[in-house]
RNA sequence: GCGGGCGUGAUGGAACUGGUAGACAUACCAGACUUAAAAUCUGGAGGCCGAAUGGCCGUGGGGGUUCGAGUCCCCCCGCCCGCACCA
C-alpha cells in the first residue's frame, strides 16, 4: 500500500490553498472575526524550531478559528531593523538593506512549506520606506502632543572603537570587539514619555483576563509602585551651595533607626563635591566604569564613600548623620537619594557593616519569639512593632509610617508620596539601520518636527562601514537639511529608534498594510483587537508594555479609538526548544548531524568515531551548536510530521526537548492514520453489533469534546494524546463500516489543525468534494458525554483498598453502604468499625478507623 | 542582587476546583509475521520485597495543614526567563 508521501501531497494541498486564496483576509461585517498573531520575527536567514513551534501553535487556532466560522486574519511579517544587520554589514560587507532583504527571501521560502494558514498579501517589513515613513508621522503626531521628551541619559561607550555599545555588545565589562573597557557617557536622547502612563499602565492590567497571570505580575512589579515619603533633610555643615537632601524612602517608620544618607554618584551634590575633592572624584570615575544595566549595578559590590557633609535627624536634635556617596543607588529612580535603616534593610545592613556604621532595631517582628532574632547576623524585613521610636514605640510599623509622614508634614520637612519604578523609554540608538527620527536641528528655531508633507526621511543608501559608529553621522548630505519653521540650513537628527517602536503598532499596521494613512479607521475597527497573541515569555515585560503604551499614544494622538487602548485580548506564551548538547574531546561543540548514538548509549563523533560527551539540554543556539534544521525536517518527514511533533508531548507554555524519536513517533502516527483510512475506505462492511458502534459513537464525541477543550485551553499535548487514544481505538474497533467511516472523517477534521495536508488528502479520499479549511468543526452531542457507570475508589486511612462500580448520582447513604459491605473493605476492617465514613459523590469513599 | 517561573518513572509528559499518581508517547523487554532485517501487529512494565493474593516506598529536599497533598502553606536546593541599547 501506498505511504504517506509529504513530497506529493503537501505542496498539493499549499498550491490549493494559494489558487483559491483560502486564507485570504476580507473585511466582512456579516462574519464574525478572529485575530490571530504570532510575534513577528526577525529576519536572520534561518528559520529554527522555535519559529515553527511557534507558528504551529498559532496555525492550530487560526485554522480551528476557520472551522469554527470565525473570519480569521493571520499576517506574517518581519521585524527587520536592528543590529545584526550591521554586524554583517562591517563583517561581510553587505549592506543591511542588501542582507535583510536576502534574509526575508530566504526565510519565507522556508516557512512556506510548513503549509500556515497565513495571508501572505498583509506581510510588511519595519524596514520598508512605507512602513518606517507611517512611524515617523506617527513620532511627529506624539512629540506635538508633548509625549516626547529629550533628557541626558548614558550609554556604554567603547573609547576604543568611538562608538556607543548595546548591552549584549558588553562583555565582561569590556567592548566585544576592541576589548576596550567599557565607559559611562552622557548624550543627549529622546524619550517616550511613559513613565506619565505609570498608574494608567498599572490599572489597565486588571483589565488583561485573557493575560497569564504570570506576566501581568512580571508588569506590575516592573511599573514598581510604591508608596512612601520623600523627605528633607537639612544639611548641617554646608560645603556647598546646597542647603538640604531630598530622599524618598519606602520605610519613614524606621527613621529612628536610620545611621547614614545615600546619594548617587550622579547627584547634583556629589557632583558638585568631585569637583574640589581628589578622592570624591576618583570614586565618581571608578563609578563611571559600572555599566548602565541594573544588573551589572545590582550585582557589583557595594561600595560608598563618605563625604564628610552631616545632616539633620528630623526628630532627634543633635544627632548627626553621614552622607555618603554609593555607587548602587540610582539617579533615575526616586530622589537620587536614600537614607539608610541597616537593622532592617539587608543593602544598608551590608553597607553599615563595611563601614562602620550604627545598627540600630526600631522594630520588633510580630508573632516571632525576642531571642529567635537578631540584628546580628541580618536584617530583619518585614512588618512589626516599633521599638527605640520615641513617640512610635508600640505602634505597627504600618500606623508608624502614617504617623511619622503626618509629623514631617506638620513641620514642613517631608510629605507622603508615590513613586514609580517605571523609568521613561529612551527610544535613541545612535545607529543606522533603523527608523530615522524625523527631528530637524536649527540653529535659530531649536528643535523643529520635520514637515508630514516631507516624509518618508529616506535613509541614505550610499554608507559606509568601514569603521565602527553611525553612518549618518559622517554623511554629510544627508544630514544637510532644511529647517521646516525658518527655512535656513539646517541638521538632521542623526539618532534612529529602538527598534521596540517598530513592533509596538505592526500589528495595527497588519490590518491594512498598504494604507496611506498609518492606519485605517474602518479595518481596525472590524479586526482589532487581537483576539489571540503567541510569543516568548522573554517579551513579557518590554515589548508587551512599550505596546501598551504606544496604543494609549495612538489614542491621544487621535489615530485610535479609545476602545483598543489594550490591543492584545490574550496572550500566550510559549516555551523554547532545547536540544542535547555535545562535546568532543578536544572541547568543541559538535552538532546532532555530526554524531551518532550507539546501542550501548555511548556517542560518538562520525567523522573519527571519537567519544562524545552528552552536555545538558538548552534552548537551541548557534554557539553550542544544538541546532536542527526545520529544513531538513521537512524534507525528510514532511511539514505534518514537523508540525505534529512540535505540539504534542510538551505543554506549549514549557519548553520542549527535541529528539530525534519523538519525531519518529510523529512519523509513524501520520503513517498510521493514512493507513487506517485507506483499509476503512476499502473495507467490507462485516456484520457487527449496534453496541460496537454506539461504543464507537460514545468515544468519538468525548473526543471531540476533549480536542476542542484541549485547543481552546492551549494545551495541544492533551489534545494530541486524546487523538492518539482515538486512532487507537477506531484501529481496534469491531463496528460497522459507515460508523468507522464517520469516525476516521472526524478524525481528519480534528487533527486538520496540526496536520492540514493530511487531513485534506483524508477528507477528499473520503469522497467529500467540500474543503477542509472551511468551516465545519464538529460538534459534540451531549447525551455521549455523560458517564453512568463510575469507578470509585475506597480507601481506608487515604490509602486505597479497592474500588467499585457504582451508577452516577448514586446517594451518599447508598455509597456508603455499599463499601462498607465490600468483601475486601470487611476483610481490611477486620471487625472495626470507622470512626468516620467520608464520601464523595462519583469521586471517592474514605473510610477513618 | 532584584522580579517572575519551573522541578512527577529510563525519557517527554497526564492527573478537572485537594480525591485511584504515571493517561498518551518515547526508549526498553517479550511474542507474532519474515530466510533475515526493517516496517507492522500483540503484550509487558514506577521502585523495592514476595511464587502469588499482597505489602512497603514514591511527584527536587525538609517540615506543616487535612479524613486525604503532585496540587495548599513555610523553609531549602537546582534549573530557566527578564532586568530598560539583543530581538
Amino acid at each position: 500500500m501506498d505511504r504517506y508521501n509529504s513530497k506529493e501531497i503537501e505542496p498539493k494541498w499549499q498550491k490549493f490553498w494559494d489558487e483559491n486564496d483560502v486564507f485570504h483576509a476580507k473585511i466582512d461585517p456579516k462574519k464574525p472575526k478572529y485575530y490571530v498573531l504570532e510575534m513577528f520575527p526577525y529576519p536572520s536567514g534561518k528559520i529554527h524550531m522555535g519559529h515553527v513551534r511557534n507558528y504551529a501553535m498559532g496555525d492550530v487556532i487560526a485554522r480551528y478559528k476557520k472551522s469554527k466560522g470565525f473570519n480569521v486574519l493571520h499576517p506574517m511579517g518581519w521585524d527587520a531593523f536592528g543590529m545584526p544587520a550591521e554586524n554583517a554589514a562591517m563583517e561581510k560587507k553587505v549592506h543591511p538593506r542588501t542582507w535583510t532583504e536576502s534574509n526575508i527571501k530566504d526565510m519565507k521560502e522556508q516557512l512556506r512549506p510548513m503549509g500556515l494558514s497565513i495571508d501572505w498579501s498583509k506581510e510588511l517589513a519595519t524596514c520598508d520606506p512605507d512602513y518606517y515613513a507611517k512611524q515617523q508621522s506617527l513620532f511627529i503626531d506624539m512629540e506635538k502632543s508633548g509625549l516626547v521628551s529629550r533628557k541626558i541619559s548614558k550609554v556604554n561607550w567603547d573609547p576604543v572603537d568611538m562608538t556607543v555599545l548595546a548591552n549584549e555588545q558588553v562583555v565582561d565589562g569590556r567592548g566585544w570587539r576592541s576589548g576596550a573597557l567599557v565607559e559611562k557617557k552622557e548624550l543627549t536622547q529622546w524619550f517616550f514619555n511613559i513613565s506619565n502612563y505609570s498608574e494608567e499602565l498599572l490599572k489597565g492590567l486588571d483589565a488583561l483576563k485573557g493575560w497569564p497571570e504570570k506576566v501581568r505580575i512580571m508588569q506590575n512589579n516592573w511599573i514598581g509602585k510604591s508608596s512612601g515619603a520623600e523627605i528633607t533633610f537639612s544639611i548641617k555643615n554646608s560645603i556647598t551651595e546646597f542647603k538640604n537632601i531630598k530622599v524618598y524612602t519606602t520605610r519613614p517608620d524606621t527613621i529612628f533607626g536610620m545611621s547614614f544618607l545615600a546619594i548617587s554618584p550622579n547627584h547634583p551634590i556629589a557632583v558638585k563635591l568631585s569637583k574640589t575633592n581628589k578622592r570624591l572624584n576618583d570614586f565618581g570615575i571608578e563609578c563611571q566604569n559600572n555599566l548602565t544595566s541594573e544588573e551589572a549595578l545590582e550585582t557589583a559590590e557595594k561600595k560608598g564613600i563618605d563625604t564628610g557633609i552631616k545632616v539633620e535627624h528630623p526628630f532627634i536634635r543633635d544627632k548627626k548623620i553621614p552622607v555618603f556617596i554609593a555607587n548602587f543607588i540610582v539617579m533615575d529612580y526616586g530622589t537620587g537619594a536614600v537614607f539608610g535603616c541597616p537593622a532592617h534593610d539587608q543593602r544598608d545592613f551590608d553597607f553599615a557593616k563595611k563601614y562602620n556604621l550604627e545598627i540600630l532595631q526600631v522594630f520588633e517582628p510580630e508573632n516571632v519569639e525576642i531571642n529567635d532574632v537578631s540584628v546580628k547576623n541580618s536584617a530583619i524585613l518585614g512588618e512589626g512593632r516599633m521599638i527605640n521610636s520615641e513617640f512610635l514605640n508600640g505602634k505597627t510599623t504600618l500606623e508608624a509610617r502614617k504617623i511619622v509622614c503626618n509629623q514631617l508634614e506638620k513641620k514642613g520637612t517631608g510629605i507622603e508620596k508615590t513613586n514609580y519604578r517605571l523609568r521613561d523609554w529612551g527610544i535613541s540608538r545612535q545607529r543606522y539601520w533603523g527608523c530615522p527620527i524625523p527631528m530637524i536641528h536649527c540653529e535659530k528655531c531649536g528643535l523643529v518636527a520635520e514637515k508630514k508633507e516631507n516624509l518618508p526621511i529616506l535613509l541614505p543608501e550610499d554608507i559606509e562601514f568601514d569603521r565602527p559608529g553611525n553612518p549618518l553621522e559622517r554623511h554629510q548630505d544627508w544630514m544637510k537639511t532644511i529647517c521646516p519653521k525658518c527655512d535656513s540650513v539646517a541638521k538632521r537628527e542623526t539618532d534612529t529608534m529602538d527598534t521596540f517602536v517598530d513592533s509596538s503598532w505592526y500589528f495595527l499596521r497588519f490590518t491594512s498594510p498598504k494604507d496611506p494613512k498609518p492606519i485605517n479607521k474602518e479595518a481596525i475597527d472590524y479586526w482589532m483587537n487581537v483576539d489571540q497573541y503567541i510569543g516568548g515569555i522573554e517579551h513579557a515585560i518590554l515589548h508587551l508594555l512599550y505596546s501598551r503604551f504606544f496604543s494609549r499614544a495612538m489614542v491621544k494622538t487621535g489615530h485610535l479609538p479609545e476602545k483598543f487602548k489594550e490591543p492584545f485580548n490574550a496572550l500566550f506564551t510559549q516555551g523554547m526548544v532545547c536540544h542535547e548538547t555535545y562535546m568532543d574531546g578536544l572541547g568543541q561543540w559538535l552538532s546532532p548531524e555530526e554524531v551518532c548514538h550507539e546501542k550501548s548509549g555511548e556517542i560518538r563523533k562520525i567523522s573519527d568515531n571519537s567519544k562524545v560527551t552528552k552536555g545538558a539540554s538548552t534552548k537551541m543556539s548557534k554557539s553550542k551548536r544544538n541546532v536542527v534544521d526545520p529544513k531538513d525536517i521537512i524534507e525528510q518527514y514532511g511539514a505534518d510530521t514537523a508540525r505534529w511533533f512540535v505540539l504534542s508531548d510538551s505543554p506549549p507554555e514549557r519548553d520542549i526537548e527535541w529528539t530525534e524519536s519523538g519525531v519518529e513517533a510523529a512519523w509513524r502516527h501520520i503513517q498510521r492514520v493514512w493507513r487506517l483510512a485507506h483499509e476503512i475506505i476499502n473495507s467490507e462492511d462485516l456484520k457487527s453489533s449496534n453496541s460496537e458502534d454506539e461504543k464507537i459513537e460514545k468515544i468519538r464525541n468525548q473526543t471531540i469534546e476533549k480536542v476542542s477543550k484541549g485547543i481552546e485551553t492551549f494545551a495541544f499535548n492533551k489534545s494530541i494524546a486524546n487523538l492518539y487514544e482515538f486512532t487507537n481505538f477506531i484501529s481496534k474497533s469491531k463496528s460497522s463500516k459507515p460508523s468507522k467511516i464517520r469516525s476516521i472523517k472526524t478524525l481528519a477534521i480534528l487533527m486538520n489543525p496540526m496536520t492540514p495536508h493530511l487531513s485534506e488528502e483524508i477528507w477528499e479520499m473520503t469522497g467529500e468534494k467540500s474543503q477542509l479549511s472551511s468551516s465545519m468543526w464538529p460538534r459534540a452531542e451531549e447525551e455521549y458525554l455523560r458517564e453512568d457507570l463510575v469507578t470509585l475508589p475506597i480507601q481506608i486511612n487515604g490509602k486505597r483498598k479497592t474500588e467499585i462500580q457504582i451508577n452516577s448520582g448514586t446517594p451518599e447513604d447508598q455509597i456508603k453502604l455499599e463499601a462498607l459491605n465490600n468483601e475486601l473493605i470487611k476483610k481490611n476492617l477486620k471487625g472495626v468499625s470507622p470512626k468516620k465514613v467520608i464520601v464523595v459523590p462519583d469521586r471517592i469513599v474514605n473510610i477513618v478507623i
